[in-house]
DNA sequence: GATGAATGAGCGTTCATTCAT
DNA sequence: AATGAATGAACGCTCATTCAT
């Protein structure tokens, strides 16, 4: 966490800080990220950087919490704290919308810690900790109530559906900046997904055997 | 490329410069792998690498031209070349299968192109340059032949499902290595995933309004 | 020295100050020790620090002095002042036995200047300036009159002598600290120790002749 | 240990660095002392330095080394084996000459290891590591000896003899590097000495009470 | 008198690359 | 073709000191 001298800063100190921080973390791994850039961009001395970090990782820790904070910001807390109240597809776009709002709104911070799954083991492991992969957990219990209500088929491995759930999540992210948001810009993609999702892409009103045509 | 007094290396010599590259791209980001390493693994001299590559970028660069030309021996070229002839679902489940077995018998090779994307994007676009993203577009096609042919609802935005179907594959490729194949030590899991896309998650049995429960 | 602002704060600031300063200085060699960490430990603000004294050196050299008049509190100054009138082993032990007195009571103290003399010879020109090594020139004097008065073999080489003993005794100093007093922990080994600058370590009642046993 | 780059150097560059090394930590604590200063004065680049030694420990450490070795040149190893052959004057006599000799010869690589005890403890110990102070324990040994044999009175405290003889032995050779050699020049001084450890320093033709003259 | 944010020169160290042999 | 010593720009970070409030 950063030192309560980072936290005294006047507002617009502290978002020139954060603002070059987050320029310099999206575009470039950890190691690559250079504090002289940040420094230069926020337009402060190397000394005074580093009375209001502890080092490198400090920022970069720091900037991680922000983007875990304001995603939460993105979420419904009703929703998400009484899960077993709500049908489960109904749940599962609520959950792509505001990700995908959060994602729109903040995509450079959500490519810093995108870039952090590639680092060396040794800082992931540092920077996450004993903390379990939340995301994909949060999909397996959702996952695990809509099959005991009946609304989802209980032949599926639960596991693997939480790691293909999260991951089209992650997908969608990462598509939407990249492709600049032109292409996901209406929400009805997300209708279009969860259709995928729930039915399938198999045309039930033909039937074709397997192997060659 | 490898300058051609590389190519004239016994082959003893050239696989210990490969494998030793391998070994640093696989563990470390582009700019955190250190040609020092891969000089002293390889057992050769600085001198003599720099007559071999141009420089770091020629050399990974090879390496991903060495992953782009394995990945290929490992699929049926009969029916990529063919696909109009086979169904969808076949050629999809063929795709994974061969993908898997990829991903099992080289981890390491794999492991050096997923830390690309999150590279910082000068360089990633430097070496990516103008190659469409070929699988996406693989995918594509074959997306376009099923809904012609009325194995595939035609109501899915195409562009949509390639992404997802592209994306599912490196998800899977990636867990397998990470879990170091215990999960999907079996082929079962494929079918798995295949019913799942073709049919969806919904128990069609039951029936459920939108939202609250 | 410090500013009269330093002498017009409250003594208890004062002493905060000065106690931060020897824990400080009593650990590390001068170049080590951070006026941070005094300021930190004293609870005062940098700013403040530079208002009371001119900078590091100004501060250590006040430690220094403080040092020197602490000193003298423990030694009995009628002797002193009057070494004529004692005869020399008595003094010897008289000054042994302060300055051990005075090595227990403030070993913290001791440790700093014992430090000094191997700093970079350029600070301890600066900060020790043209005064004169003062032990080893009381210790000349007492040995001289010691000679003159027939306590004292006259074929000795004086001042080597007055090294001598001045060695000794913060040899000792230096011990009592590291060894955290355990092993001086009475006052015989003074007793000891004279007695060996005494009558020497000779057995005088058998022979030997030098060389080869 | 510096890498093998450092030996396989010519001797006139080695001899470069390790002079320039010699200077820089005779003058200066280690904290203090500057690679900077030691790469100019070598006239070599900071990346050949670290092609020489792992880092600034590790130099030190060496010439630490350097200096242990030395020492062993100037001490007549008949003597040191067989210490229960010689009588124990005459063995104190050979050692304070030669290490007198040694001091005389190599005065600013002795000023280094005299700078050492004064470092913070963590590096202290880390570099003398758990090698006991051997000097102090070798004259326990002969002290041990020459009081079995009869030559050294037995109603002495063997262990403050041991620490007294190896301070005396240290004060000397630091004295003779500050006094710049003038006064300790010829070895009479040593037989000095010597006669006082053995025979005391009293007048033993003349009666004195002790206290008051 | 007190504060504490700001400074910046300078340190130890890294590593891709060059070049004389 | 092979070597390996040499390079040097650039990084992360430190800390005594200043100065506006």
């Amino acid at each position: 966490m950063p030192k309560k001298t980072f936290f005294n800063l006047s507002s617009d100190k502290k978002n020139r800080i954060i603002d070059a921080a987050i320029d310099e973390f999206a575009d470039k791994t950890f190691h690559r990220a250079k504090i002289t850039n940040i420094i230069e961009n926020a337009d402060i001395s190397p000394g005074s950087f580093y009375q209001y970090f502890e080092d490198k990782r400090d920022l970069y820790k720091y900037l991680l919490s922000l983007l875990a904070q304001k995603k939460m910001d993105y979420i419904n807390q009703d929703l998400m704290l009484n899960t077993e109240e709500y049908n489960f597809f109904y749940l599962l776009k609520e959950l792509y919308q505001s990700g995908l709002k959060f994602a729109r709104e903040n995509p450079r911070l959500l490519l810093i810690s995108n870039k952090l799954i590639n680092e060396d083991s040794e800082l992931y492991r540092e920077i996450i900790g004993d903390n379990k992969v939340r995301s994909e957990e949060f999909f397996y219990k959702i996952i695990e109530e809509g099959v005991n209500s009946g609304e989802i088929r209980s032949d599926i491995d639960l596991k693997l559906l939480s790691k293909i759930l999260s991951s089209m999540f992650i997908a969608m992210a990462e598509y939407i900046y990249k492709e600049k948001m032109l292409y996901f810009n209406d929400m009805s993609v997300i209708d279009n997904i969860i259709d995928i999702i729930k039915n399938g892409i198999k045309n039930n009103n033909t039937f074709y055997e397997e192997g060659k045509k």
